[in-house]
DNA sequence: ACAACATATGAATATGTATTTATATGTTGT
DNA sequence: ACAACATATAAATACATATTCATATGTTGT
């Protein structure tokens, strides 16, 4: 069973980039908002009390990751979670933080 | 299937510090290389090339968010990872970030 | 084309943090 | 108790980054 979890040194790189951009109390209120349905970045300013700077700079770090996609409609840019993979880390954390203390 | 993904700001306090700790390559690391078997300090410090100081370091920020914990055997100190959700989600980590470039 | 709206960017600042160097604490075996 | 070993801590530094304020870019409806 010992499985050779060692990931490279590149692999380590980009995972704890990845993990760095979740580390953060806002970008994560911001993630788990768009998380249900996707979202307007004024939505998500005016919901999460952030001002609509902050709310755009956040987002396109996630961007620039891949954590997060948005497209247009009309005046509005919406953005959801785009890898499957961490909104479904998210959703499974979500639910195991309520659980233990 | 709209499921209330929104934790407590201090859950989403709690995740983002967990998180923050992944995000640190050398860290992750460290991690990594405690997955599969606990490791001593001067092990990790040798195997990965960091200076104990630095691995000791880490090591107290890890323990202090209960991500890892130490036992002693005879002069040295064991470390493995002591959450077990925690511990599966980055072998589930490791394996996914070989899957797509 | 223009005004109103929605989002993005830039510079500045304040705060956090990874790493090093040096030293202290603690443990084992004799 | 002592020397050798193993780990932990402290202070200093260099660097990263979250937030704010001001402004620019881009889009829609008329």
């Amino acid at each position: 069973m010992t499985a050779m979890t060692m990931p490279t040194d590149s692999d380590t790189a980009r995972l704890a980039e990845t993990f760095r951009l979740l580390g953060d109390p806002t970008r994560l209120r911001i993630l788990f908002y768009c998380l249900d349905a996707p979202r307007s970045v004024g939505d998500i300013a005016e919901s999460l009390h952030l001002s609509q700077s902050l709310v755009s700079h956040h987002l396109r770090l996630l961007r620039s990751a891949r954590l997060v996609r948005g497209d247009r409609r009309a005046r509005q840019i919406f953005y959801a979670l785009s890898d499957a993979h961490v909104s479904g880390m998210l959703m499974d954390m979500a639910h195991h933080v309520r659980e233990d203390g």
